[in-house]
DNA sequence: AGCACGCCGACT
DNA sequence: GTCGGCGTGCTC
């Protein structure tokens, strides 16, 4: 009988995207489990890999099968259910296995191959000098003293990298190479994790009672320092960190250690938790009380949590009605009753406050997870969920992932946002993967938004057997009492027709004056994309393009350079145009320097706090320039996406938009849907305390529904006109998308197989019975779009082109996709073609 | 993805 | 004559 591990490899390929078998060697045996982390050689080389199954086998076939040859961890990082979840991911989603299993684990545990140099055990004593030198061993050729002092210097340090040698002996890797050749020195390949457990060395007295005083007194006036420091320890009693006694007792180092030479002391390495927050004290919070709003939602919320069955609820708030509260005292039962809890946030709103909210409710029973934390440090604080020394996991999309033993409760705050959907493969979506982990473990899903996504809303009130149909949950009144802003919609036609030229209409202009002038602030909103600072010649009309992407430079200021946002290609700012040789070339665009410059032109001497992705982008400056912005440092709050989110200032009385259109006007169906959330998310950051505020909206569309509907806060009106849009177009929710795109070097290979893979779907999906027209609601249901030019036609000097699969959800469209491209790329032998598949997109453009 | 095996150009 | 170019084939 011999016990068998079947191993996903890290080796991203079509053709290795399946599991391989491995023998378990007797010493592995009560160790090894589904989602252990393992060594294995594969083909000439040794990757990494994770166990997905276990089985036995009467016989094998030793010529093939080969041994696991290191386990990589004594808690396998992956739990079984995490496993299961990746092969539902990679169904789904079209992708590998191993790149679901990646998305699961932090990138510290990415570990990669590393060669070793050691020297063969017959051959130890052949690096010692010897008194006859030229004796010959064995049937070894004769050792020069170059070789011996390698193989001596190997076989007293111990195995070593090749990097390392050929550093210490730059001259003689031919030397090396040969001592290889022999057989004298050979290599052998370990897994190298990215980071390391951090340790602490700490101190302890090793002896007490007589013998610390016998210690004591046997320096006899000698060594006063190291007697000093065995009195402090003694005195002390518990282990301290080294650090701690040499900066108590103004030693050094070395005193310590002679001391713990001496056997007086001992010096251990004791692991520790990286702990970003360690410098931090949060104020302890208790429950408020509940709203009566708040009272009814929870009361529902509650009862999911108890019955320990999945639910999935969609909390429709608005803003400052108070979700945060529901889900702190949602995840305080959850994890009353022995379980764990998940809380996601759009990583833009991952801010200082959030963290401090939960941190003060929960204290040290919370890992928080973001980017800005460095690899060590997401490292340690995914122990902490892993090893079950916290019950709430916070943190951006991949902290669905969080490897909680028995989850309760997944809460995903501003459910509508499209940072939950990953645009790398695996490109999941945290929603789904909360759905499905949910199924798992028997847990409640809270989706909370003030402007629900569409498809979440209409699945709640479709009354279909979807895996996914939630409970709609209301909260219409802010928490505080306070009113939702008054909006005004102004038309910026109407002030050029007057004469206005400028960014600013009057009104703004004369509400931001009176701000000032009271003492109150003003938050100033600009829609980033649409926005680009791109160069054009004013002449010729000659716009500055990345030769290798197709896409247009943008300008840097500080350093006075385009670059392409996608490779980053970078070139000088050009002083005349290449094409014209005009001198009227210049960068064009409004970003968030020019509202600045425009600002302090307008009004003297004012203050404006510019946030955009240039004064963020240093680790803190975010959270150093909101804390300004709170002490009234600033008397403008000037920014993109990152003012609009989560932020609650009570002296904001002004908010500002100054153009609506720039997201009402991206090539993309969701565009109104996108406008209607950033214009209600922005207005909702006005006059949340005692003072009123006011929200101005600038247009050249103000008789736009998604700009109407927003200034009255009517979510469900918006709603109500946007699906019939959608339903009209079968745009989704009423269908389903997947995006191909197919990229190669050669344009004319990359149409053809374009035009194949278009055809080859409508095919297949006709032989099937799906292939129709979607607008005459027959049976018929998939239906392909393109193949036209991708948006970025061009990236990495690759061509790209895309089709797009609009179909009926009930339809396993996915498998038809996959299928056809692995055929086509199974086509052409090299990989030269790639085709990735987004299923359920969301960036369109 | 690597890494090796395997067949054709410019050099000691 | 060899060193080395990268085409294609495989990895339990």
């Amino acid at each position: 009988m011999y016990r068998m591990a079947k191993v996903i490899v890290d080796v991203p390929s079509r053709e290795t995207d399946r599991p391989f078998d491995y023998l378990i060697p007797e010493s592995m045996s009560s160790w090894i489990e589904v989602g252990s982390r393992v060594g294995v050689p594969f083909g000439r080389r040794t990757v990494q890999g994770f166990v997905v199954s276990l089985h036995e086998e009467l016989e094998m076939d030793s010529s093939k099968m080969k041994p696991i040859d290191e386990l990589l961890d004594l808690l396998p990082p992956l739990p079984p259910d995490l496993v299961e979840l990746a092969a539902w991911m990679s169904r789904k989603y079209a992708c590998s296995m191993i790149s679901a299993l990646q998305a699961m684990i932090p990138s510290a545990l990415k570990g990669k191959a590393e060669r070793y140099i050691h020297v063969a055990d017959e051959h130890e004593n052949e690096g010692e000098q010897t008194a006859e030198p030229g004796v010959l061993f064995g049937s070894q050729a004769l050792l020069g003293p170059a070789e011996r002092e390698i193989v001596g210097y190997i076989h007293q340090a111990g195995p070593v990298t090749m990097a390392h040698l050929s550093g210490r002996y730059p001259d003689k890797v031919e030397v090396i190479k040969n001592l290889l050749g022999q057989g004298i020195l050979f290599e052998s390949q370990a897994i190298k994790d990215r980071i390391r457990k951090k340790t602490v060395k700490t101190v302890a007295a090793a002896v007490s009672g007589e013998a610390a005083k016998e210690a004591l007194a046997s320096f006899g006036g000698k060594a006063r320092r190291q007697q000093e420091v065995l009195q402090f320890l003694l005195e002390v009693g518990v282990p301290l960190s080294m650090q701690e006694v040499l900066s108590t007792l103004r030693v050094t180092a070395g005193t310590v250690k002679s001391l713990a030479d001496k056997g007086y002391a001992t010096i251990t390495d004791v692991e520790v938790f990286r702990d970003p927050y360690q410098d931090r004290r949060f104020k302890a919070t208790k429950p408020l009380e509940r709203t009566p709003e708040q009272e009814n939602v929870y009361r529902y919320l509650a009862e999911a949590i108890d019955s320990r069955r999945q639910r999935v609820f969609l909390l429709h708030g608005v803003t400052g009605s108070g979700k945060t509260e529901v889900y702190l005292q949602t995840i305080e039962r959850c994890i009353s009753q022995g379980r764990q809890a998940i809380v996601l946030v759009p990583e833009i709103s991952l801010t200082p406050q959030m963290v401090e909210r939960f941190k003060g409710r929960f204290g040290s029973k919370v890992a928080v997870m973001h980017s800005r934390l460095s690899t060590g440090e997401r490292y340690d604080e995914w122990r902490k969920i892993r090893e079950g020394r916290v019950q709430v996991a916070i943190g951006a999309r991949s902290a669905v992932f969080a490897p909680f033993a028995d989850l309760g409760l997944i809460v995903m705050d501003e459910e509508h946002e499209t940072s939950y959907k990953q645009e790398e493969t695996p490109k999941y979506h945290a929603r789904d993967v909360a759905v499905e982990r949910a199924r798992q473990h028997g847990a409640a899903v809270i989706l909370g938004s003030a402007t629900p996504s569409l498809e979440s809303y209409h699945a709640a009130r479709s009354l279909s057997s979807d895996d996914f149909a939630p409970m709609i949950l209301e909260m219409k009144q802010r928490a505080s009492g306070s009113r939702l802003p008054g909006v005004q919609i102004i038309d910026m036609r109407e002030e050029l027709r007057e004469g206005n030229r400028s960014m600013f209409s009057r009104a703004l202009h004369q509400g931001i004056a009176q701000r000032i002038e009271r003492g109150e602030q003003t938050v100033l909103f600009l829609n980033r994309r649409g926005y680009s600072t791109f160069v054009m010649c004013r002449t010729c009309g000659y716009v500055a393009e990345c030769p290798e992407c197709d896409i247009s430079l943008t300008y840097h200021q500080k350093s006075n350079n385009l670059r392409c946002h996608y490779c980053g290609y970078a070139t000088p700012t050009p002083t005349e145009c290449p094409e014209c040789q005009s001198e009227h070339i210049r960068y064009f665009g409004t970003g968030t320097q020019r509202v600045e410059g425009e600002l302090s032109k307008l009004f003297p001497g004012i203050r404006v706090i510019r946030m955009d992705v240039d004064t963020t982008s240093e680790k803190g400056s975010h959270e150093k320039l909101l804390q300004a912005f709170r002490e009234k440092k600033g008397d403008v709050l000037l920014g993109t996406q990152m003012v609009a989110k989560g932020l609650d200032f009570p002296e904001v009385t002004l908010v500002g938009v100054i153009a609506a259109d720039t997201a009402l006007n991206l090539p993309d169906f969701r565009s109104a849907e996108k406008t209607f959330q950033l214009l209600t998310q922005v207005a909702g950051r006005a006059g949340r305390h005692q003072l009123p505020g006011e929200v101005y909206i600038q247009t050249y569309m103000p008789e736009h529904y998604s700009i109407i509907h927003s200034s009255r806060h009517d979510y469900h009106s918006f709603v109500r006109e946007e699906l019939q849009h959608r339903k009209l177009l079968h745009y989704p929710p009423y269908s389903r998308l997947i995006l191909v795109t197919l990229s190669h070097e050669q344009l004319p290979v990359l149409l053809r197989m374009a035009e194949n893979f278009a055809s080859e779907l409508r095919g297949k999906a006709q032989r099937l019975g799906w292939f129709g027209d979607l607008d005459r609601r027959t049976a018929e249901a998939l239906d392909v779009l393109g193949p036209v030019a991708s948006p970025l036609p061009r990236i990495k000097n690759r061509y790209r082109f895309q089709c797009m699969v609009k179909y009926r959800g009930d339809l396993d469209a996915v498998s038809l996709v996959r299928e056809i491209s692995a055929a086509m790329m199974g086509q052409l032998r090299d990989a030269s073609l790639q085709i990735s598949i987004d299923v359920d997109p969301q960036m369109l453009m």
